[in-house]
Parts: structure tokens; sequence; C-alpha cells
DNA sequence: AAGTGGTCTAGACCACCTG
DNA sequence: AGGTGGTCTAGACCACTTA
């Protein structure tokens, strides 16, 4: 019966072109979507259940469902059976460190120390605006920071972040925070990081980062570039990390 | 009504430690599984529609459904409304070269010229045996081939694959195949690629490696140790590739 | 017009978790 | 016992493709 059904506050989406059909599910993930861009459900939060849901939107409980399936399948929702639905997060996730993909060529992931070296406020460099989509010469907040695998440097990373979205950081906030980075960001800024793009290449160690990272200067390093986005796609830091590799990989799955 | 309801033929899967419950889309999923496997229908081929399956397995449509959109989701079917179930291919796929993550830092993704330089057959040394899942000694293919874009070289991939399974191989069918590799495992040999697992590092370029590469002796190089599988997550393939990142990078996304 | 996959619904029941 | 998500079914209708 409700065959061309629209809901109500979603027919506005004149973006390019009318995508001729958008099935009835496509806008519940919309709507569930824009509830949490606004925060209605914070990270690690439960979400209403199904049922109350499907009467909220006034649709069956079964479209509700493929609804929160999409989204789960988009990583934003963790389902679990006989407790709820709830808002993925960077912290305490069944898989810590949902970002990470270095590897040990030996014995199971271990967790890294980290060192925090420099900490700085300063205005967008051309490149850095552009990728943070920043006029040049806004806030960014940027650091400095290693990674250690017993005690031997793995990791340099170099991190800008859109300094409007995480006012009051501090290096001390950063030193003490136990647990993933972005969970610190979760729980404190409320800003979510939903995916990342990465480019890798193979570069040459230059001299200082070399001495941070204990290697000679021009041996190869994994140049790890990533672009990280919070919801609505929009770019919330860049981080460039200088991998060591003799001891470890970069792992990735295609399929 | 079929609450505890067991397919025949699915219920000797001991495994290890009985999964306790598997529901019935799952076993479906297993059934077409052993299909493909069995080669029932072959890369690219139509699936019977979702009405023949339901018949077949004597279940509801929506749960031959639920099983295809599994399959679906691993990446080996694709599915086309109106038009029916397929086997996924690596040729005539949606994206051409399902598993180059290479892309040029300008300008979209080129079509990069091949160059074989090398094939022989020989006995597996206990590495790769080891990664093929093969004894030492067993036969494998080794080849050596050029990517290029434009004129510049930009991979240099080294090849093993187990001998078995590609009777008949040579050289010349190489050369003159159009199209991706991959593609022409599967159309010649049966052979599908389903997933790879990849192991990225920076290392130096060593003197005969440099020189193919048309780069400077030591200069750093990315090396992606990629182990395909096909069926049964069976391995079939090792690559070891060197990569020139001057001008291309290795795209990855996270989520 | 006929066939395919895609959507939506409504209801029954199962498995898992928590009090 | 009562909540949650997960499975399975049956049927109606829609959108896309082909002929």
């Amino acid at each position: 019966m409700p065959a061309a059904k629209t809901l109500p506050g979603t027919e506005g989406d004149a973006d390019t072109a009318a995508p001729a059909f958008s099935p009835l599910y496509q806008q519940i993930k919309g709507l569930l979507m824009r509830s949490l861009t606004l925060g209605e459900w914070k990270a690690g939060e439960a979400l209403p259940a199904e049922t109350e849901l499907a009467q909220r939107f006034k649709v069956s409980q079964g479209t509700v469902r493929k609804a929160l399936d999409a989204l789960t399948a988009d990583g934003l929702l963790v389902r679990r059976q006989g407790k709820g639905t709830f808002v993925a997060t960077h912290s305490e996730a069944q898989v810590q460190y949902r970002f990470l993909r270095l590897m040990p060529d030996h014995g199971p992931r271990e967790a890294m120390q980290r060192r925090f070296l420099d900490f700085r406020r300063l205005r967008a460099p051309a490149d850095i605006a552009r990728a943070l989509a920043l006029k040049a010469g806004d806030g960014v907040l940027q650091l400095r920071r290693l990674l250690l695998a017993g005690d031997t440097p793995v990791v340099l990373d170099d991190i800008w972040l859109n300094a409007r979205l995480f006012k009051g950081l501090t290096a001390g906030r950063l030193q003490a925070y136990r647990g993933p980075m972005y969970g610190l960001f979760e729980a404190e800024f409320g800003v979510q990081m939903i995916r990342a793009e990465e480019k890798i290449r193979a570069v040459a160690a230059g001299e200082a980062e070399a001495a941070l990272l204990g290697a000679a200067a021009g041996s190869p390093l994994l140049l790890v570039e990533r672009r990280s986005f919070t919801y609505a796609d929009r770019p919330v830091e860049l981080r460039r990390g200088l991998y060591r590799t003799e001891a470890h990989y970069y792992r990735n799955e295609l399929s």
C-alpha cells in the first residue's frame, strides 16, 4: 500500500539529479544518520529498540532492521543479540585500534607505548588546509608522537587536527589518556572517526626522522598518509606516519 | 515450524567444537559455496533464480535471498536487478582489477602495460611451499613481469603458482591474453581468486631490481607480498611486488 | 509481457542477555 | 520472566531488463 511512500523531511535532498527512487529503508537510514550526526546517541550508547524505532518512523520492524543492518555494515553501529544496538566506538571496541594495520612479524599484536614529542597550535599551511577542507590560515593543532614496541621506536606520527573541533585539547590531556586517541576524541570532544583514506608510499628517512626512529638516515620507511572523516564525510584529521618495517608490516585484506 | 531444521548433508561439519547453532540461511550459504567450489556455476555465469533455488532447497525465497546476499557481501556473487545473480569475476568486472590498489598521484587510473621477463617451472623452495601449503619440492610456476605506466616501469612482480592447478600455462599464453591475469586463470584453468592477504613493507632496491625498475640502487620501494586464495581458503598464488611510489601510491580505505 | 532481483509488511518463533 | 536482536515464512507489489 505505501508504494511511493516518502517520509517527511527527506524529500528536499535535491543534491544532484533526482536519484529516481529511494527505498524506504534508505530514507530511514538517512534519518538515523542525521540523529547520529546531531549526537542524539553518542559513541558506545544504545539506540532505542527496533520496535520502538519502527513506531517512531511509522514503518514495519523489518524495514527498520534493514536500515540498522546497513549502518552496521558501514561500521557506524554494532549489534549485540539480546542486548541492543550500539553506536560503534574506538574505545572498548571488539577490535581495539580499528584503524591500526601494523602487525608484528612474529607473535600477536602487542600494545605499543606512546611518547608525545610536540604539541602546538598554528595556522594551517595550504596543503593541510586543503586536506582538512579549511581556509589557509585557519587554526589547526599539530602534534608529533612516537609509538614504540618495547624499547624500539616503530612509528613516528605527525598529526593535524581541525582546531575548532578540539578546543581545550592539551599535551597533558593526551599524555594522561589511556586507550586509543580516537577514544579520547569521542569521549571528550564528541568527534567520531567514521572512516579514513590512506595513501601509502615508500620513502627514504630524512636526518631528523631517522634520529627519532633510531634508524639510519636514508633507510626505507613506509609513509602512511591518512585522512580521517566524521559524519557527513567531513575531514577532521590528517596524519603522516613513518613506519619502520624491519619487524612489522602493514596488513591488508582484499576481496 | 522448522525450528531446529537442518538440511541433509550439512550436519557432518564436525570441524571444531559444534557451533551450537547454525541458522538455515548459513546452511544454504554453505551448500551454495560447495556448488561454487565444485564448479556447478563458473565465473561470470548466472545462478538459478531465487524462486528456483528456494524450491531446490525446500526453504522460502527470503531465506535463499539472505544466503545470496551474504555471498554477495563476501564478494563471491554479483546481483543485478532484472537480470540475475552471477558468479563474481575478475574479467569484465564492474571494477576492473579488483585487487590492484595502485593509483597514480594525478589523473584517473591508467591501464598499465605488461612485460613478461621470465617464466619457469621449478621445485618449491621451503618458504614458497609453506605459503602455498605445498610440500617442499612440489612443482611451482615462477614468473616475473613488469608493469609500466607509459614508458616508465612502476611494478616488478615475482609470482609463484601451484603448478598442479595451472598445467599447460605458458609464457606465450600469458603474453597473448588481454585483460587481467586473474581473468585468464578463471577462464582457462577454472581457478578463481576469491580473496587475498597482503603484507606491505618499505625496502631498499637491490642492484638487479633497481636496474629493471629504472631506479637507483638503494632507493626506497614498496614491497607488497600477496597470498591469494581460492574457494575453501586454499592458497594458490604467492606474489612479491616491488612498487615505485614516486608518482603512484597504494590506496586503502579504513572503516 | 514475462522474468529477475528489490522492497515492504505482518506475524511467529528462536537465541541470547539481564534481572 | 521479559527484554533484545536474529531467523523464517508467505504474500503483495515495485523496479529493472529483455524480448
